[in-house]
DNA sequence: GCTACCATACTGCCATACTAGTACTCAAAA
DNA sequence: TTTTGAGTACTAGTATGGCAGTATGGTAGC
């Protein structure tokens, strides 16, 4: 592991030991801080915060809950490879539920709602093609809102595990990342979303969520140690359609 | 908490003691063998299983993961009551991932996988109404060969976590399970994959998904005590068609 | 009878120590 | 030179004890 020259990391005391090293390591871990394949210790850990093996521990089997340490008994613990295909299952189930949440957004038509949204899109828009990292923060906010005022926000936390695998895979991508056109696709969700057109709105968000993973082959090519892919796996592109089409009756 | 007798409850030692403790009060739980909002503490268990708390902790910790215990730093942990919105939610997204998977199986027609599910269905039939535990066992084993024929096994993993809540219902829903139309339901689906009905099959997954929780209503209303339910939730059918519809492009 | 307070018995959280299992080094034997 | 085996330095898993915070029951004061 690199250390962050010899620096210890920080924590306060307002929050369990436990879950804050758990955060502290998920970020981390997330952002490719860590490479994948990467070997890497309780006591290590333990020692660099200044606490016990006992909570680092428990922030491993939370991470490793989520896909993203494999803990060996007796023999170690590693950062897991970026599961290709668990990168588009991810996609794939996000797709569907944030679909259905646009879908009951834009069949409401809240115009308080719409204001809220309107007002982050102006504020991605600022940022500017620079600032990839903070246009992520900005991005799940706006979809986070999309969700919960859908009344679904037990279901985007219960989603939260799973999106580990996909942002991974969003922060390799930062340097390459279309703000541009990910801002106007959100701008254009809003607009659809206050027009009523419920199959506009879904189209869209559709569009939106395959647009974040459109690079993944070139991803994949570029950082291919991070990435454990299947036997016999064959590349294709991430946007394609859902295989077999997906028919809802109403 | 109901202590089995003054038995101990026995584990063997080819596995971790965590993980034992992890599946043991899981099943226990979705089973609801312990009452939703029954406190249950380290130490009870630990002395139960004569093992240290340790490794119970462990589990806890997986168990928290997963929803069904609430660990509150200083108080004590309690058996979460089973969330209504969470079981609503958790039904949408495995009805969304569940239609992809029986497309794409209709979409390619293999001969093996239609005979295997075929075997299912007969052994499904033949256990008649009055074994509604072993019918979960060999459904949810269909509908799992139904993932992995699909390439879709990581994702259905994945799920696994969320359907923690709808399985508390299920076995809640015993008594009064439709088996006899279940089974014809899978029935009436492997004759769409093996025609390649895709439009079909999915609209007769959806069908049946909804089926599992019809009773949700009726099994509130006969057991309050272990439902959570958000302040001024109103009841309605749990298979009424998605808010605002779904419309997806191919 | 009511309220405020305090002792007590819990709870989960963390540190420490120890066990058992694995990988690795390096020297001795073939 | 290659192989083998013992020793060592790790690893995660478990047991135990002490800590701080919380609920509870009873009591003193009103």
């Amino acid at each position: 592991m690199v250390l962050d020259g010899q620096d210890r990391w920080r924590l306060n005391n307002a929050l369990p030991i436990s879950s804050q090293i758990y955060a502290l390591l998920r970020d981390r871990i997330v952002r490719n801080e860590f490479a994948p394949g990467e070997r890497i210790s309780e006591a290590e850990i333990a020692k660099l915060c200044e606490v016990s093996r006992q909570p680092v521990r428990e922030a491993f089997i939370k991470l490793a809950g989520e896909n993203l340490l494999e803990i060996r008994p007796q023999r170690g613990t590693i950062i897991t490879k970026i599961a290709y295909t668990a990168v588009l299952d991810a996609r794939f189930l996000r797709e569907a539920i944030e679909a259905d949440i646009v879908s009951i957004l834009a069949s409401r038509s809240d115009t308080a709602l719409v204001r809220e949204l309107r007002d982050q899109v102006s504020r991605q828009r600022e940022l500017g093609q620079s600032r990839s990292a903070e246009f992520i923060q900005l991005d799940e906010h706006f979809h986070h809102t999309l969700a919960q005022e859908a009344g679904k926000g037990g279901a985007w936390k219960l989603l939260e595990g799973l999106k580990s695998q996909m942002d991974r895979v969003r922060f390799l991508s930062l340097s390459q990342f279309p703000i541009g056109r990910l801002v106007a696709q959100h701008s254009a969700l809003v607009d659809r979303i206050e027009r009523g057109d419920v199959s506009g709105a879904n189209a869209a968000i559709r569009t939106h969520l395959r647009e974040v993973l459109t690079d993944l082959p070139s991803i994949l090519a570029a950082n291919p140690q991070f990435f454990d892919l299947p036997d016999g796996t064959v590349l294709q592109p991430a946007n394609a359609p859902i295989q077999g089409g997906i028919d809802h009756e109403h």
